[in-house]
DNA sequence: ACCTGAACACCGTTCAAGT
DNA sequence: ACCTGAACACCGTTCAAGT
């Protein structure tokens, strides 16, 4: 409520597509998919609904555009550092993605959202890109790349996406060791399961306690970069 | 409207919790999450929208009831095939959601969530355990068990959700050859990248034209196989 | 115990009217 | 060209009332 400033600096911005996808980006961190509203999306920019779809088609194109600009932030962040060999590039990417599903878990169902809908949309292309040329440099047959960089792509979004949830229920319950205890919990929740429908789950309950997210998500990579480099097997 | 039957067999049963999921599928099936309403329910089942609430909390329990029972059903089709090779459970199991998510696409952003929301639900750890199991006897050294599964997993959901979103795709566009015509416009926009900003996508477009999802999603599963059975390179 | 259906609060989207 | 805000159609959910 300032009186009046010099020349009203960015009290009264002009309501741009940029402002309202980065409100909506806060507002969805705040409070997930159900957190962004036309409502809402107003009032915090003081005006109206209508207003809104002046500069945007319809809430599936805003929310398109947030992961969009979110994705690409995350994936040039990771470009910038040229890395030493391929193998640090696709662990940059991957860990570019990680870390921005961990702040902004919405985007993972979002992810998961776009890519079922139509595939090769421009989000899922920027990433495929970025992690494709890594793959590329990495000496894999070139015949296999597209295999490889989709298998690639999909590992690290389904991954991201579970970690980062592991991550925030983990936090949610607390500070401090509260992340030990959450492992803890659903570790005997895993021994306590029926041992004739779950016999596996069951024998895995000990690594599961004792997994760390950020760690475990590097492995799965190192896993699939050391099937795209190692002769495939007889029959596939 | 028959005037009477005999013992009204079928026409007025008495509103199960089954019966429910069961018309909640059909109107997925039709119409994707959007679909789903409580009204539409009630219609269907002739009764108000109030009558649901009895049997299920609320929209996101029924969700997760319909996409259990789907994924339960998928794996039991696959478990009861004794495979010959853990391999081949693996390549059942894989499969059998891959199947599933085709007929239901609104299964691959459900499950989405569910991993998202938090991790090991009943769901996925039913496709958890299904996959694990034949992970362990292949041989997998056990400490990394459940890495790999975990790896696996993700692949598979992440690749499913895709490569059915591909299928549904192509075959919205009309019968015959219209899948191919698909892929051959999708290449075509591949190539038109700007070379700057794309040139892996450019240079994989003539595979991503020539792939079939099938065997795309397959070659992938036989990728992690490899890379789980090869002793892991030197730093990871 | 189970069902009915009106009512509540809230949503995305539209659009005539303003500037 | 851009914004306003009432209005429309529709939604999930509740709940007093019925059987």
């Amino acid at each position: 409520m300032a009186t009046r400033t010099r020349r009203a600096e960015r009290r009264e911005e002009p309501l741009s597509r940029e402002r309202i996808v980065e409100v909506a980006v806060e507002l969805l961190d705040a409070a997930g998919e159900g957190g962004l509203t036309f409502r809402a999306l107003a009032e915090r920019l003081a005006t109206g609904p209508g207003a809104i779809y002046w500069h945007v088609a319809n809430k599936s194109e805003l929310l398109d555009a947030a992961t969009d600009a979110l994705v690409a932030g995350a994936l040039e962040a990771r470009d910038a550092r040229s890395p030493k060999s391929p193998r640090d590039g696709i662990r940059a990417v991957a860990l570019g993605l990680y870390d921005a599903i961990e702040v902004h878990p919405w985007l993972a169902v979002q992810l998961a959202t776009q890519l079922s809908r139509s595939p090769w949309q421009p989000v899922t292309l920027r990433i495929f890109e970025s992690v494709g040329r890594q793959v590329g440099a990495l000496g894999v047959p070139e015949n296999s790349w597209f295999t490889a960089t989709s298998a690639l792509l999909h590992y690290i979004l389904g991954a991201a996406g579970q970690n980062a949830a592991n991550a925030v229920s983990g936090r949610a319950l607390g500070p401090g060791s509260s992340r030990a205890q959450f492992l803890d919990d659903a570790s005997k929740t895993w021994e306590a399961l029926d041992p004739d429908d779950y016999p596996f789950t069951r024998a895995v309950a000990a690594q599961m306690r004792d997994h760390d997210d950020r760690e475990q998500f590097l492995a799965g990579v190192a896993l699939i970069l050391t099937g795209m480099t190692a002769a495939p097997p007889s029959s596939a």
